[in-house]
DNA sequence: CTACGGCACAAACCTACGTATAGCTCGCAC
DNA sequence: GTGCGAGCTATACGTAGGTTTGTGCCGTAG
């Protein structure tokens, strides 16, 4: 409740600007923009040149270019979104057509801004992927926790969670599995335990966020 | 399992293509199109028209050309998200340009065409929309009875739901509400009965799907 | 005034949940 | 073989959940 800073200092801590383009003269531009307002910034002349390096950790984005040489901007949105790399992504263009801008902003795309572009514009661009960046790592890491606690469980607290979460008794849990009722609450406390859970909604509300089927589970009309 | 037949009658009854557009050979074209297909149809003129009538009750798109008289395909975008209606648009232009394209795909759209359309690239974006709007009507429809039950709660009710809901003992419950442990158990009988929850699984579920804060709800990371 | 519904509680009773202690088999690593 | 962990069960005991039946207060609609 009162760690506010911690929290903000672990899914914050600086944003930063990847840009892509070959003009040096634009890189140039936009990096000063972005320092102007306190932004980190990080350019980069090609798409090989961006994948080779690691992924960032912080909330960030991408601006980048559409006409790249060798890669174009949306073989490396493509690349991108393959390798499971979900840095938002702005575009920009001198001479773009709408049924490319179609495909960029169906991959998912924030935006895609046509040169000459007005400094405001690609300001309020970053600043919303950004902050869509901070949301995605944030979501991200409340669940990572639940994940790898979930991977500490056996095979047969794995069954056992799935039917409990799905609303089973434990002795429908047992005949399910065709176990004792007793050996379905044992396993119920480890489960509990091991999750971190502190109550049955915890559990449900874990396994959910971890995409559990139900096997027996119905929200009738 | 085995009701299929019933599941997509509920849910589907034939989609339908709503098109608007100000020229009568382009309405004509398109209206053959996909009824070729087998899909029904609904032409207008203007924005105006369409938005006296009736939101269709079945899985539907429009067809919209963004250069309309009076209102542009953009306003009547916006106007429709407005009035709470979410059928997916699709949006066809002769000479749109590029922000007039973000602006749409921003606001939800889901292609942008451009005249000459191809019929294949139409029927594909339009199959997209209405698996889109149908998917979206399911979820609706699926929360929607959870809604109206919840409405039948007494304030009571209610205040118990939030705090069960989120994990805390009937004892607790009734400390934080200042009330008998046992008022507390008649409560959530009354919740389970009135909600047509068959677990406190369900229960949770019920009230996450409806947006119910939690007043003491944690997954610690 | 009377009836009704929401709110609140109590005693009694039953079921479900959860843990502790203890014991068994099996497969696998050392 | 010895040890270890997973998997499974039993007895026993205590706590939490849940229903029934009955009581009472309050406000309001008829």
């Amino acid at each position: 409740m009162t760690d506010h800073a911690k929290q903000a200092e672990g899914s914050a801590g600086d944003p930063i600007v990847l840009i892509v383009d070959d003009d040096p003269s634009m890189r140039r531009a936009l990096t000063n923009l972005f320092q102007s307002v306190g932004l980190k910034v990080e350019a980069f002349s090609s798409a090989a040149e961006i994948l080779e390096a690691k992924p960032p950790a912080v909330p960030s984005c991408l601006v980048l270019d559409i006409r790249l040489p060798g890669a174009s901007g949306l073989d490396l949105q493509a690349d991108l979104a393959k390798a499971n790399i979900h840095t938002p992504i702005i575009f920009i263009t001198g001479h773009g057509d709408i049924p490319m801008t179609v495909r960029a902003m169906k991959s998912g795309a924030v935006d895609f801004l046509t040169k000459p572009v007005r400094d405001q514009d690609m300001l309020d661009a970053v600043q919303a992927a950004i902050e869509r960046d901070r949301k995605r790592r944030d979501a991200e890491k409340s669940i990572s926790g639940v994940r790898s606690r979930f991977e500490g469980l056996t095979a047969r607290e794995r069954d056992v969670l799935a039917l409990v979460a799905s609303g089973l008794m434990n002795k429908q849990v047992a005949a399910e599995l065709g176990l004792a009722e007793i050996t379905v609450k044992i396993y119920r406390g480890q489960i509990m335990r091991k999750m971190g859970a502190k109550s049955l909604a915890d559990l449900v509300r874990m396994t959910d966020a971890l995409g559990i089927p139900r096997n027996r589970g119905h929200l009738q009309t």
